[in-house]
DNA sequence: TCTATAAATTTTGTATACAAAATAATTTGC
DNA sequence: GCAAATTATTTTGTATACAAAATTTATAGA
C-alpha cells in the first residue's frame, strides 16, 4: 500500500465527505443538517423519545446528541419536555414547524439516494449491503 | 423510505464512523489520528509539500489542514519551514520521529484493510470501486 | 432505611471539517 | 510601474463526534 488513496479508511472518509456535502447542500435551505434530519425522521414516526434513546438509535454519543438537540431546539424544530415519572429524562417532541418539513426533506434525501444509485448502477445493492454490514446498526 | 436506516447518507455516515473508530484505535498508541496518518503517508514519499498541496491532495479544507499541521507540529512529527523563494508558502517536513513510525503505522492500517476485506469477502472490490467513484479523488 | 450503584443528561476538552473573512505576498494586466 | 486580481495561510465561527468527568435522579441491596 504505497498511496494513501489505497487505504480503506481514507477512501471511506473521502466518500463519506462527498455524500455528506451533497446531503448538506440539499438540506441547507431548510435550515437542518444531515444528523438533524435523522433525528426528525425518528420523531416523525414516534414522537417523544428520550435523548439517550435517540443517541442509541442513531449511533452517536450522548454528548453529541445533547448538542444536536440544543440546535434543533434553538431553531424551533423540537422541544424538550421533562418526563413525568422520571425526572432524569427529557422527552424530545417535534414542533408543527418540523412536521411541515417532512415531505420536502424526505423528497430531497430520496433524490440523493436516486442520484447515488444512478451513479453506481449495478454496484448499488452491493454497496448498500456492505455499508450495513460495516455500520452494524443492529448488534454490537 | 420509511426508516432513516435506508438513507444512503445515513448509512455512509455510520459505516464511516465505525471504520474511523477502528482506525483511531489502531493508531492511537502512536499518538496520531487517521488524517494525521494520511499527512505523514504523503510526507514519507515526498517531503516538503506546501500546506495547500497537502490539503488538495487529501481533499480537506485549507483551514482544516492548518489545524492538523498545528497538532502534528506540536507533537513533534513535522516542522514548518518557510519557502525560500515564495514567502507565502510554508513547506511541511517530517521529523526523524515521524520517519521511524512509517513501518508500524503502515502495518496497523494494512491490518485494518485486511480485516475489512475479510468481513466483506467478495464484495470488497465492488465496495472499493464504489468508494473511489463517490470520492472522486481524481477530478472535480 | 439508607447507602452504593446505575442511569440520563450535560459539561468540558480535543479533533476533524467547512464557510467566510482577514492577512500577507505574488502575479497579472494595463 | 502599479493597481487589481490571485494565491497561501491563518483566524473565527459553527457543527459534528467522542472521551471523561460532573450532576441529578432512580434503583438495588444489605
Amino acid at each position: 500500500m504505497d498511496n494513501i488513496e489505497e487505504s480503506i479508511a481514507f477512501l471511506f472518509a473521502k466518500a463519506e465527505q462527498q455524500i455528506n456535502r451533497r446531503a448538506r447542500e440539499k438540506l441547507s435551505r431548510y435550515g437542518v443538517t444531515p444528523i438533524q434530519y435523522a433525528v426528525l425522521k425518528v420523531l416523525w414516526r414516534e414522537d417523544g423519545p428520550s435523548g439517550t434513546a435517540l443517541a442509541t438509535r442513531l449511533a452517536v454519543d450522548n454528548a453529541t446528541m445533547t448538542g444536536v438537540i440544543d440546535r434543533l431546539e434553538a431553531g424551533g424544530y423540537v422541544i424538550r419536555k421533562p418526563d413525568k415519572s422520571d425526572r432524569r429524562i427529557q422527552r424530545i417532541h417535534v414542533t408543527p414547524k418540523a412536521r411541515s418539513l417532512r415531505r420536502p426533506l424526505d423528497a430531497e434525501m430520496e433524490k440523493l439516494n436516486r442520484e447515488v444509485a444512478t451513479e453506481l448502477g449495478r454496484r448499488m445493492p452491493v454497496l448498500r449491503s456492505s455499508l450495513k454490514d460495516l455500520a452494524r446498526l443492529d448488534k454490537t
